[in-house]
DNA sequence: GCCCATCGTTGAAACGTTTCAAAAACGTCA
DNA sequence: TGACGTTTTTGAAACGTTTCAACGATGGGC
């Protein structure tokens, strides 16, 4: 058998040619076969097999007016972080959780690198996209809006017109400090998420984190001087690290704060991966938690349960939230906003100052 | 201003017919702008804003015969496995580091449930397949190669015609038992994955084993039984435990596995999850590991080194595993089979017998 | 003033499918 | 046998884009 030079792909309608049927019959037959009597649909499917037609194919399909029955997942990290970070991680197994129900596919879109961010959402293939941890007014929502597909923000205000899923950072926030304070703590170290891309690591001014372009750090920055306040304290007296949300990169920056502040008491950590780069720190000075040191954390990750010690920290329901968005994806309705709730999960890595 | 009933979607040709341009012209506005008089392009960009042009669909693009410029990740689990799984992470993590060098994006494809997964397959709009954990000959396999996609197969031999990535399984499974051999235990246990579909949870014959439809068991136990074989075992003198590779669910089969058989000096585990699992469950006993039991796991995941006590172990390149496969689809060939090394890790698991 | 090269633009042809109204085939019943 | 209701099949029209050969304009060199 000789085979072609320009070895065409084999389409639907070269099946159908080939069984002497319609091209609507054929497309019946691998859509709804019941709709086809069984001898002609036989037929085609033989010839689908001798010709070796791959089946119909979903761009065709596609374009026609199908849904691609996935959503895209937006996040401003590399691929990678999707399953390294555990709050990613808790938040994407919500969102899958709901697509296994539904039946969608979930698709994983990069936005690390600005340049082609543009790019791989305006050609995502998707049926809308759910756009996590950017800051306010960013671009990456306005093209993701663009696209005219729905569109679910999470953590930060989607602006109008758009639904989006945050929680109370600010109630948290407060409930952090006034746990600290209300144990007895005044040294205290404030481990900042990132509050403006670029990202400034090391010490900073309060102030930047008041105009923050990311709504997580101004609003849990803000629960904390409302707590502080109560008690008389400014947050600006406070020494204040920025640092990326990577146990790494974190430690070095805590190791530093101890270093420099040997006076701390106690750290008020904006998620628990940086609660635990500070735990790392801690010891690394020989300081006992909480002892000589209480620890407290944000966001309640699996690992904040079984570190040692267990962390103190604000529970947030992450995979409600990713729950929560998926869903506002599939239904969507008139935009809102929902506001989830945080806790306080006391646990063992705080105590009073020594 | 009065919308129209029914709002038909703008698309290129209306852009185009609005700003007096060829579609052609107004394609090269979004695609090629410096091919275009700028005058022009201006203008057509004002159409479009003004239209209220959501940009050009990919799925037109795709017809076109563009790439999707994503490459979907098949495996046997609900979609949530790819992040809950330490294995899935860190293969995800290779994969995924790849992709974003050649800037693909992922695309997650659960075949969990039989009946939905070949439709998932037919449909999933991706350049390529890589197909993980399933047992030889499946039939998710097969549908994937169907689609005349680069197909990369992991953990399996995906048959003549297509590349696969591979561990040496039955060497690593020599290097466990020997190792627990050469530290003297002789009452042992058998801690293994899931042998077929369905599996069969509890006490199974090493013949089921043997026989096996997944790969990864039947080659580990074959390892296993090599070892054990030059000290004159049969691996069916042992107790071996089918179990599902979640910590949860195999902590209750170790539980029994060390209530039926107290004798039991050390457990020999397919999978670090499973002797995690085991490590759990004779704690809960009171046996301490390793002086009352040794444990060794299979894969070397994170968690192993940081568990306490630190987890012996059989290392597999998990990452690089998952870098070579993402590879394998980028820059199709010849179909090969790359199998790749694995070494004893000894930490704190595994000791002499009491 | 003419010829050429260059640059922009055009028009039409794919790309592969699904859908739908209408036509054809078939079976039943009077 | 013809009328009528059902099941199957047909043919053609979308779906929205990119590409590419060909065409027209513009300007430089002679």
């Amino acid at each position: 058998m000789i085979e072609s030079m320009k070895r065409r792909i084999v389409k639907l309608a070269d099946v159908a040619k080939a069984a002497r049927v319609s091209q609507g019959t054929a497309s019946n037959v691998f859509n709804r076969p019941d709709l086809v009597r069984p001898e002609v649909k036989e037929r085609v499917e033989a010839s689908a097999r001798r010709l070796g037609y791959a089946g119909p194919d979903p761009k065709g399909r596609l374009l026609r007016g199908g849904k691609v029955n996935a959503i895209g997942i937006v996040m401003a990290d590399d691929t990678a972080y999707f399953f390294r970070d555990p709050f990613a991680r808790m938040f994407m197994s919500g969102i899958a959780e709901v697509c296994d129900e539904r039946g969608a596919g979930v698709a994983l879109v990069s936005a690390r690198r600005r340049k082609d961010a543009a790019w791989r959402i305006q050609t995502a293939v998707v049926d809308g996209f759910i756009v996590h941890c950017l800051r306010v007014g960013d671009r990456l929502i306005s093209l993701a809006r663009k696209r005219q597909l729905p569109v679910v923000a999470v953590d930060l205000d989607g602006g109008t017109g758009m639904s989006s899923v945050v929680i109370d950072d600010r109630q948290g926030g407060f409930l952090a400090a006034r746990h600290l304070l209300d144990l007895g703590h005044r040294k205290i170290g404030v481990l900042s998420l990132e509050a403006a891309d670029p990202p400034r690591l090391g010490l900073i001014d309060a102030e930047r984190l008041r105009s923050a372009e990311y709504r997580t750090g101004r609003e849990r920055a803000a629960g904390y001087a409302a707590a502080l306040a109560a008690h008389g304290i400014e947050l600006d007296q406070l020494p204040i690290i920025e640092s990326l949300n990577e146990r790494q990169a974190a430690t070095a920056l805590a190791r530093e704060l101890l270093a420099t502040r040997p006076e701390t008491t106690a750290i008020l950590a904006m998620s628990d991966v940086l609660a635990l780069a500070a735990i790392d720190a801690a010891r690394e000075r020989g300081l006992r938690v909480p002892q000589d040191l209480s620890v407290i954390g944000f966001d309640d990750i699996p690992d904040a349960a079984s570190a040692d010690p267990q962390l103190t920290t604000i529970a947030q329901p992450i995979l409600e939230k990713g729950r929560l968005a998926a869903k506002l994806i599939f239904e969507p309705g008139p935009p809102r906003t929902e506001t989830l709730g945080v806790k306080l999960v006391e646990r063992g890595s705080t105590g009073k100052p020594r």
